[in-house]
DNA sequence: GCGCGTGTTTGTCAAAGCGCAAACTCGCCT
DNA sequence: AGGCGAGTTTGCGCTTTGACAAACACGCGC
């Protein structure tokens, strides 16, 4: 007995509308790791043996081109599902994970996914879903990097984060874990430099403080107003 | 009986391990409908009550931006399913649909995904399948348009299009429908006159022919080190 | 408390590629 | 046959943003 419990993952959107009975089967195959702060859940290339769910903290998502250029393609929030190559159909995994803080998750192997999928046609439905959320997501990205200017993207970029990972703080809303410049860069497809200058340019304005590491929104209408290209009215 | 055969979809990866009475059963529901070129198979924004097969023909994918920003997602090849807006548990289209040539496209309603997804396993495997190498395709087009110049993303565009619908000809490999300057530029985020540029540029070195709606590359090989960047070796 | 490394700011410069504009050229329709 | 319109080509100026460089600052670990 693993000692996990089904309260870890009862009330996930992922299991919504399993028993009791099955979180606990769910959990049979399922083992629990923690990964420090900038660790290496999986990596790239790899042979993908497992698929993940993220119990507690935040994963980056990055893909490496060969000639060394990396992109960030999500961040994973806690509840969520991560490194499901095998739903895929995929026998390695398509990008990184890296823990963006010290994280919890669990691990199951591959071969559970069918397991799971025929004996709880719930659970099957609702991974499904998620691919498909994401794809819509990568899409709207492709569109955003087609038609907007950075400063744009990179006002989206920050809405998005704030959305998924924001902590209401005194003076505005702190994106919930440490983020550089060159991750919000590689999240838009720019460089470090540009986001800084930006950054920069909205503290003035009062949109933003940042700091190192650190991005706290402090007027989120007006950066709304800056992702959709207009003066504020 | 609508009258069709099981021929017509026999032999199509999505159904692939499935016997003769289960293509029948497939075929049930469906219904087959002839678009001609330029007509709208479904509109984004519109409720989705079917999913789709592309029997022949050649199919765009398009989203349109709140800006009337134009976006060209995919094309959709023969033998694929396309518009399963029902798979990834969305009510309505996130694109359009447009034939780029005259179409035959088999129309399913809805209500039969779940349902041969039941009966047919292997349906539902190939078609989440599908998804997956989509959201993989979507998201190297992100890393493309991170990380490469323009040129090289159009470079890159080509021989995908090359690769999905060429057909040879006595002087290269010929597009197999009708592209525009527009097209290849909003498939890349970019616009007519940086393509047209271009491809009048590489027509010079001999590497496409281009015309009215038509590109033939003659030299893949010299595209794909332009796509890689690198002068010929 | 100090030093070092990682992350950030800021400046200058260059150029990719976009916007605008105008001319042109096929094909097709009448 | 001729005209029309969609699609294409091309020129030019200019903005955005990337590249390079250098200085700076914060915070952690010793």
């Amino acid at each position: 007995m693993t000692g996990l419990d089904r309260t870890l993952i009862a009330g996930l959107e992922t299991f919504r509308g399993l028993s009791e009975q099955a979180l606990d089967r769910v959990l049979v195959h399922a083992r629990s790791a923690r990964h420090p702060k900038g660790s290496e859940i999986f990596s790239q290339g790899e042979t993908a043996e497992n698929f993940y769910l993220l119990l507690s903290g935040h994963i980056r998502v990055v893909r490496t081109s060969p000639e060394g250029h990396q992109v960030i393609a999500r961040y994973i929030n806690e509840g969520e599902l991560f490194g499901i190559a095998v739903a895929m159909g995929r026998t390695s995994f398509p990008a990184s994970a890296v823990a963006a803080v010290d994280c919890v998750a669990l691990a199951w192997p591959n071969r559970e996914w069918a397991e799971l999928q025929t004996l709880f046609p719930a659970f099957g439905a609702n991974a499904y879903q998620t691919i498909g959320a994401r794809l819509q997501e990568t899409q709207a990205q492709v569109m955003e990097m087609s038609t907007e200017q950075v400063e744009q993207r990179i006002a989206h970029a920050l809405l998005r984060l704030v959305k998924q990972a924001g902590r209401k703080t005194a003076d505005g809303i702190e994106i919930d874990f440490p983020i550089t410049r060159q991750d919000i860069a590689e999240m838009t497809g720019t460089t470090l430099h540009t986001v800084s200058r930006l950054l920069s340019a909205w503290e003035q304005r009062g949109l933003v403080r940042s700091g190192r590491q650190k991005v706290v929104v402090t007027d989120a209408h007006g950066l709304m107003l800056v992702a959709e290209h207009r003066r504020r009215d």
